[in-house]
DNA sequence: CGGAGTGTTGACCCCGTTCAAATTTGGTGG
DNA sequence: CCACCAAATTTGAACGGGGTCAACACTCCG
């Protein structure tokens, strides 16, 4: 399952940035233009390329227009954890509590674009913002990154090798649907197999015939770089044990639900 | 290794909030004030109460004044994960994020005594806060429960079960010393084993096993609710691969710095 | 054409789970 | 103080998920 031949990241990145954006909150007029301004100039990151090191102080946010970007921290014996994936349109190093620092590193997993958001942190903190529904997508998407991180705790803590993959690949599928990057069920994922392993805990070796099984049991299926979800509901029930025999609105689903109010989306 | 017997949750429990706050940062008169007259009246809690429930909003956070707290999701199938864990001195239900809502519940571990503090909320959110000590105190705060949730990725993503358990108790006593709740490097440790074996992601059995084998190593003792530290340079260095043969300052340390930074307080 | 990075496979083994049955502890009421 | 009960800890035995090590195949690229 190779390298960085994702599929086109959509033609133009801000496309990719504004779907996601308005998969929140419509945007007004005047709000698309500022977005749409910000993403007039991008800086890029090769792949691998430390984007903001842990200890920073987060005062300069940006947005992701292209490319893949991963939170990581580092036993001191090697052994290595990825935190969080960030996708186009996602806020990279962006947070509301002022005088925050990064906790862990930000990463470019690939060659990867993003616009510089002061303006966008400068508005969210403001108590009568300029833009209020950009600020209001702030906070949501401040609001995903801790929904992300709790999963992961417990993806990793609670399930199967077979349950966490699948599991992280709906994660991929939800969220790159919200920015248009989905096509016929079927998304690019620029990752090496030894990164899919580090995210859910897994040895690679496992990680390997984890992915053989999904594809035996026809879950989902992988062609250089691509991957085509074949059975969600399959998929689902696996991630979660959700599915029809699931009772909704009960304190069992806790964050689960905010998992499939992802993946429902349209 | 049981129960409800935690050692004096201090005599007064408004020392231990005061002695935490003031690790963070020295209080000036009139803010200390201001945090005792908070902790006048407080709310209690039986144990296993749910004190704010997932998808709730978060405009009513409270300082823990005694007792333990966690936070926990469970999968459709009846799997809990505790997510976090919270002691005296914590806020719990804080978010310095206008409109955000529990991504998780709050669950009482112990009975335990909170105290309202929208007022510390109110005067963090403010431009110029009125208590400045106490706005800063409370992003720190709300920094360190990221740092923990990353720590509790890294744990049970990567580190081996002995390694957990290490861990897990290191972070106990680094942060219970900062409200004076470790005496000659023990404290109470009002959890089953089955609650902690949530917590890593371990069976009830193998987390027995564990704490076993750490008694054997005499990294730890334990007896009737109170947790010793035996060895802590030998705890240190399984916890995180550290001591006297790691380089700090380097990207390999990363989130184990904050780790370290708490563990060292005096 | 060679080499590096990635994906794949096989063999072996150990960490941690599962199931079941003690045993201990702590609390309760007589 | 003792009898009793539920909850928690502990122990044993058997199993299996996932790790580790090592070799091999494939792809991409210079």
């Amino acid at each position: 399952m190779p390298t960085n031949k994702s599929r086109p990241t959509s033609a133009n990145p801000r496309l990719a940035v504004l779907s996601y954006f308005s998969a929140f909150a419509p945007l007004p007029q005047a709000e698309a233009e500022a977005l749409r301004a910000m993403l007039g100039r991008l800086t890029t990151f090769a792949a691998g390329n430390e984007i903001i090191a842990a200890g920073t102080l987060l005062d300069a946010p940006k947005i992701l227009a292209s490319g893949w970007v991963c939170r990581t921290a580092r036993l001191p014996d090697g052994r290595r954890q990825i935190l969080d994936f960030y996708f186009p349109g996602d806020l990279v190093g962006f947070s509301s509590r002022r005088g925050a620092e990064a906790a862990a590193s930000y990463i470019s997993l690939t060659r990867s674009d993003c616009a510089q958001a002061e303006e966008l942190l400068r508005n969210a903190q403001e108590d009568q913002p300029h833009w209020p529904v950009l600020a209001h997508i702030c906070r949501t998407l401040e609001q995903q990154v801790e929904i992300r991180l709790l999963q992961q705790i417990v993806r990793n803590g609670r399930q199967t090798a077979y349950e966490r993959v699948g599991h992280l690949i709906l994660e991929f599928y939800g969220r790159l649907q919200l920015s248009g990057l989905v096509q016929d069920n079927s998304f690019g994922l620029p990752l090496t197999q030894e990164i899919l392993a580090e995210a859910v805990g897994l040895s690679t070796v496992h990680m390997n015939r984890t992915i053989q099984h999904l594809r035996k049991a026809k879950l989902i299926r992988t062609e250089g770089g691509t991957v085509t979800i074949q059975d969600k509901a399959a998929l689902l029930s696996l991630a979660g044990r959700l599915g029809p025999q699931n009772q909704p609105g009960t304190l069992q689903s806790e964050i689960w639900e905010a998992q499939t109010a992802l993946t429902r989306q349209p």
